[in-house]
DNA sequence: TCATCTTGGTACTGACAATGAACGAACCCT
DNA sequence: AGGGTTCGTTCATTGTCAGTACCAAGATGA
């Protein structure tokens, strides 16, 4: 049973004193440059309250002071922003095609980041080979002399969000992993919050946490590889991403597109997948698993058989799209991956498809915004480095 | 844009002991019968401050005390139950098929209901015929010395949840309605908190927030009548309503599951609705809008026609949980609207597609828990009135 | 029967965080 | 130079929760 017995919440003053620091913190960090003044305004604290926390927050490293604001007819304000040098968060993603790690500060910039080619063998040789490099990560100038917050793992599968168990992951062949209890015993000294999460749900709140200024209330982030996953974050305070029982939420590459269409891999008919992932595709231009399918494709798009393919793939990720618009209704679809390096020939099918259909149900002419990424290489991995953050200042750390 | 800005929630001296009585009232409502000290160890307050927080409540006519508790050794605790004689919430719903209006404690039980049987023409004279009801309703004895925390409506269309505004119910013919707007200026005694939402969102958040014991981490509420729609709810505290951007999350109806498939009326091709809802087995029927359709198909249930296009809907909506299955993955799925009351023939055929799918991804034998209202008339106007609930709870209230 | 044990609930004091008003700081304008 | 304005801090006050002591009410056992 899926029983959160967990009491509503409730609190004393220590718990309301660090609630209204972890308010200034987030004020700032998703406007930078506000004064107290502002915050005082804002956040609907006396100016005396926000001294106060602005006080206690430059002293443990999370602000810094910046300059001097225009002034307005009386004394200027102090402009405060986050302190990119005092902390540093790691995230790392664990995929086909090999590990990636960063390092990146409170404002989500990396300072260091690192792509280790190649294919994941077992789970106990690859955390080792995983800890080794974050150990190394750790060990270059720019990370010096920073408190690191903890480490955020991304994996590609469903992860059950109880344990945390890395239920699946099809393309890695693992099964009922639980991989933070893997990598613990090779980094001892880590300190701070240990994450895991599926890759497309991380990547997701990464692009949604890591974002100033207008903030949508909420995004959805379609990782298109060798299979097709999303994320969905919804943006209360913390963002809630939303994971479901088994940690399922977002598996859409198998929702079911064609009803009796092709045997997927996961047993059903007609999955999304069997139209439109690295894996299909590859099976229907007979790309073989020893080659890059993106080195693979790129020379060949001229070929008739590839544009057909990849227009077919492109319409079916087009529904999907359709499809989360009209069950999630996100504020901004975010698409990554390394199909997106495949190009127009995919995208422009995909994108044609979904802005022609997106307005049909209400008439309007606004479009949902739809931003591609290009290169998505360390997107997950900051995305789990973003949710040590959050964890960090939302949880129970007594950092704040 | 779609920038909520709403900062980060920080608060006062005051707010801390708003925050504390409704984690108590929050405790009592999920598990009634609890004792003072069975909340303070659970909330993890001290028997002071819980103390003092039931006696405040208790004094507001929120909570009731109990019978004795057995003693396992010493004095016996009182057992608490929220106090249903004091408060009392409005529900209704516009649907196709007539008005249905619900006064319920705050336990969720129904002190009155009513169903009236039209058809609604234009937003305002029925805004004015509802009214009317409900003023009935409230003068009805049963309803009488309590005080009323307010009103919600469901609605059966995607309702932009920033203004609030009804976009499209395209069975009632109507656009762009602001129907609380419409119905105040008829109720000018009204007090407390108007609410306004989708009829499949309300219900889910009913059948989410009326429950006690054993509590849910997420709900689907599908709702299939004359049309298809979904309405989310994930168990936070409060529970959260996922809307999206213009209200167009759970429009499960228009999800394309035959690409290049028949029209629907919403101008796109292929929609689930155009497979299962009420509209297109009237029209695979031959059914005529006059007739009641549940009462025109049950004398008919033997022909083969009938039982192809049953089973035929019932594969579409087993596919339709499934995919809701692999988007959100809710803790569990509750199933109501009018075509729940053709049975078998439909559903039969749904719920087998769907248990014979639903594991294949993870290879677990966990079902996912399916439930089946029979009668859910005032399912969505029960919502509604949960809604105004958790409003007033854990809202800007100053009523706990 | 009565003292003792155990648990439930209340009263009082102290700790502590936010408030509110007053004040100093820093800049603008005339 | 001086008044007006806004920013930020200081300090006494207020209000809430924690902790301890205490009372209440039943169970237990001699």
């Amino acid at each position: 049973m899926s029983t959160s017995f967990q009491p509503h919440r409730a609190g004393d003053l220590h718990f309301l004193k660090r609630l209204n620091r972890s308010a200034i913190l987030e004020q700032i960090r998703r406007t930078p440059g506000l004064t107290r003044a502002d915050i005082a305004t804002q956040a609907q604290l006396t100016k005396a309250t926000v001294g106060g926390g602005v006080q206690s927050l430059l002293k443990q490293g999370w602000l810094r002071e910046g300059e001097l604001q225009k002034s307005n007819g009386g004394r200027p304000g102090r402009s405060l922003y986050l302190n990119d040098q005092h902390y540093a968060m790691l995230g790392a993603e664990v995929g086909v095609h090999g590990l990636r790690l960063v390092a990146c500060t409170l404002s989500g910039e990396l300072l260091a980041s690192h792509h280790e080619h190649l294919v994941p063998t077992t789970p106990e040789v690859t955390a080792e080979l995983l800890a080794e490099l974050l150990q190394t990560l750790m060990a270059s100038p720019v990370f010096a002399g920073r408190h690191c917050l903890g480490l955020g793992i991304a994996l590609p599968g469903p992860i059950d969000p109880t344990t945390p168990v890395l239920r699946r992951a099809p393309n890695l062949g693992w099964r009922d992993i639980r991989f933070l209890e893997l990598l613990s015993p090779h980094l001892p000294q880590m300190t701070g919050v240990w994450i895991m999460d599926n890759e497309a749900k991380s990547a997701a709140f990464g692009e949604l946490y890591f974002r100033t200024g207008q903030i949508p209330d909420s995004l959805v982030y379609v990782s298109a590889g060798t299979g097709i996953g999303s994320g969905m974050v919804e943006g209360s305070h913390p963002p809630l991403i939303s994971r479901g029982l088994q940690g399922l939420a977002g598996e859409i590459g198998h929702t079911v597109l064609q009803p009796g269409g092709l045997y997927c891999h996961c047993g059903n008919r007609g999955c999304a997948e069997t139209l439109v992932s690295g894996w299909s595709i590859r099976a229907a231009l007979g790309i073989a698993e020893e080659e890059n399918l993106i080195e693979a494709i790129l020379p060949r798009l001229h070929e008739e058989q590839v544009q057909l393919t990849l227009r077919r793939a492109g319409e079916a990720l087009g529904t999907l799209l359709l499809n989360l618009h009209h069950t999630q209704n996100p504020s901004e679809i975010v698409l990554g991956g390394s199909l997106v390096q495949l190009g127009a020939p995919l995208l422009d099918p995909a994108l044609a498809f979904f802005n022609a259909h997106q307005n049909r149900l209400l008439g309007t002419r606004h479009q949902v915004p739809l931003r591609v990424i290009e290169d998505s290489t360390f997107i997950a991995a900051r995305g789990a480095a973003a949710q040590v953050l959050a964890s960090v200042i939302h949880g129970p750390s007594d950092l704040i």
